[in-house]
DNA sequence: AAATTTAATGCAACCGATTGCATAATAAAA
DNA sequence: TTTTATTATGCAATCGGTTGCATTAAATTT
């Protein structure tokens, strides 16, 4: 195995102080441009490559965000996690990225990782359960910037990076009354996280506006999984008075449930129409494609990634942001595009 | 913000040394059972945390396991990911992850980053493109283990973690042959990645095997993706003699198109049956669910990551190891079983 | 009691880059 | 020519664990 080149291998060579090397190798404006190309020229010939640790022990600080999602495998967190991954990438960041698995105890787990592994800074989309901000303290603590994105914690002084939720399913609602909806079943995950609260405020302000008396019985809190498309759908085909529309708040489980209903022999949109959220491909490929909220995850990502670098670089305070809220939009399709009945 | 505690506080505290006090974080043998819990208990007290970059800085050796994927935000990639993070996270180990987004030129960049952070390890999955091994030659030089999973690089002596994708396209197409099929179209990815050209082969087997001759017009190399999948449709309307079934290999990719035959008055799978590749959840929400190969994505991650953790460890030796295979599974639905037509 | 073995701890160098401060070299001003 | 300002470089301490070797203390053997 060939023996690593470092700064003094190069500072021998050239017959100059490791300090001008290192200096030179940083692009410090107190050296002299012709000892700078030297040293890079040597530095290429030698093969060197700088030692990540060394540097980060002394700087005391890593280039690596570490993030926090529910699950890599689902289409918004893959995505976020794509355009992360790209803008770090562009910025000589690395990511340091770990799944809570929608559990509290993973998460408080992982945020430990995160922060014994000595992260500048950290993303997180909280689990289903996490009810607790005691696990990011230690962050807040360091001083170690936290951005909250997609399911965020509030009440924390922490910067958060969301959607309207709240004019989403609003939009969604209301596109389904215009439609001349009115037994609109709503069909969402754990109320406690902001993304699916908001989106039932939405839809309740919708109703309101409409004069249609919102029923607790027409909200069902559920996994949003494909399983539980199914049993939705189960559960509808038994129901003495079914609702004549369906806003779910994710595409997967709208498209589980819309499949199940067919089997059923109810018809999608002219029985129930659907709306979905997420815009996931897979919205386009069913009959019939799915109206939907599009979710911008690919942005998401990278203004979060962006800030957070941006932030760590003194570019951009984050301080006294807020939060920041990206444009999402209803695309209409034929889920909710209602057909007279033929003949 | 509160100082930052080392062992030497912590030695300071106790009236020994740093060595000590280092060797019992670490549960060296040699030291006495009351002094661990002694420095234990201190370290409690004091919130001390390790410096991972002193210690990895002197042991040279990162814990960090470096991924490079074509993409994260596909069913297959997310979900190997998802395998990957968490048996690295059980055996406290990092993942760097990065995507080449299907460009090799992204993907040498992305390797000589890995190589820079030190990783102790590195995982890949190669672009479309990648007709190199060059960019990987470093890693085996500095004998960093170099482990090849689902798109592999071959005759270079790395390990790599497979599915039999001959068999499974054998399978795929003597499925189809079986129901009486004999003009299949096969559609596939860059013919380049083993992962495609060993579909292909087991493919051909069939034909072989059935005494239907092999047509290379049957073949369309496409991008594998939803646009592909519409595409394809069109394509196959357009044909003079159109084929009576499909051999796709990509779910989402198959899922497009078979959406589009249908607009187009096509049925599935009277008309044309399709069979899929992966096993993507989208694969039984759609109407007919698709016929496709099980891909066992999460268990790929988990015994990439799992393998590579063992040879650094130095429990299990890769270097005799060739290759692992998984088992892939063909799981019949409804789009290539075929109803006689009704009345 | 002396010699030898075993167990537990400490010393000090080391990993490789960074940086405040001092200094040398050169240029500009007096 | 001397003084002052400017530019470029070097010195040496520092970041915080780790580890080979030495040493001390305790236990065992002769």
């Amino acid at each position: 195995m060939a023996k690593e080149i470092t700064i003094y291998d190069i500072a021998n060579q050239l017959q100059i102080s490791p300090a001008t090397v290192s200096r030179a190798l940083n692009n410090h404006p107190a050296i002299n441009e012709k000892t700078k190309v030297l040293v890079n020229a040597k530095a290429e010939e030698l093969g060197y490559r700088s030692n990540k640790f060394a540097s980060n022990l002394r700087k005391q600080s890593t280039s690596t965000i570490g993030v926090i999602v529910p699950r890599l495998n689902s289409y918004i967190m893959s995505t976020v996690l794509a355009g992360m991954e790209k803008i770090a990438n562009e910025e000589g960041f690395n990511l340091i990225i770990s799944q809570s698995l929608e559990s509290q105890k993973k998460e408080i787990a992982n945020a430990q990782t995160m922060f014994n592994s000595r992260v500048d800074g950290l993303l997180v989309s909280v689990a289903f359960d996490t009810d607790s901000f005691e696990h990011f303290q230690p962050f807040l603590k360091k001083k170690i910037p936290l951005i909250f994105f997609d399911r965020i914690l509030e009440n924390n002084n922490c910067p958060s990076i969301v959607i309207d939720n709240t004019k989403a399913g609003y939009e969604a609602t209301n596109h389904l009354i215009q439609q001349g909806r009115s037994n609109i079943l709503h069909i969402t995950g754990n109320l406690q996280r902001n993304v699916y609260a908001d989106r039932l405020k939405g839809y309740q302000q919708a109703l309101l506006e409409n004069e249609i008396p919102f029923q607790k019985e027409f909200l069902w809190e559920t996994a949003l999984n494909l399983e539980a498309g199914k049993e939705v759908a189960q559960r509808i085909k038994a129901m003495p008075n079914r609702p004549d529309a369906l806003f779910i708040a994710s595409d997967l489980c709208a498209v589980a449930c819309i499949s199940a209903l067919k089997e059923m022999g109810i018809d999608v949109p002219n029985d129930i129409s659907v709306v979905g959220f997420n815009n996931d491909p897979v919205a386009q490929v069913i009959a019939p494609k799915l109206t939907t909220i599009h979710y911008p995850a690919k942005e998401m990502g990278e203004i979060a990634v962006k800030s957070m670098i941006n932030h760590l670089k003194g570019t951009m305070n984050l301080d006294k942001t807020n939060a920041i809220t990206l444009r999402s939009e209803l695309i209409v399709r034929e889920s909710s595009r209602i057909i007279e009945h033929s003949a």
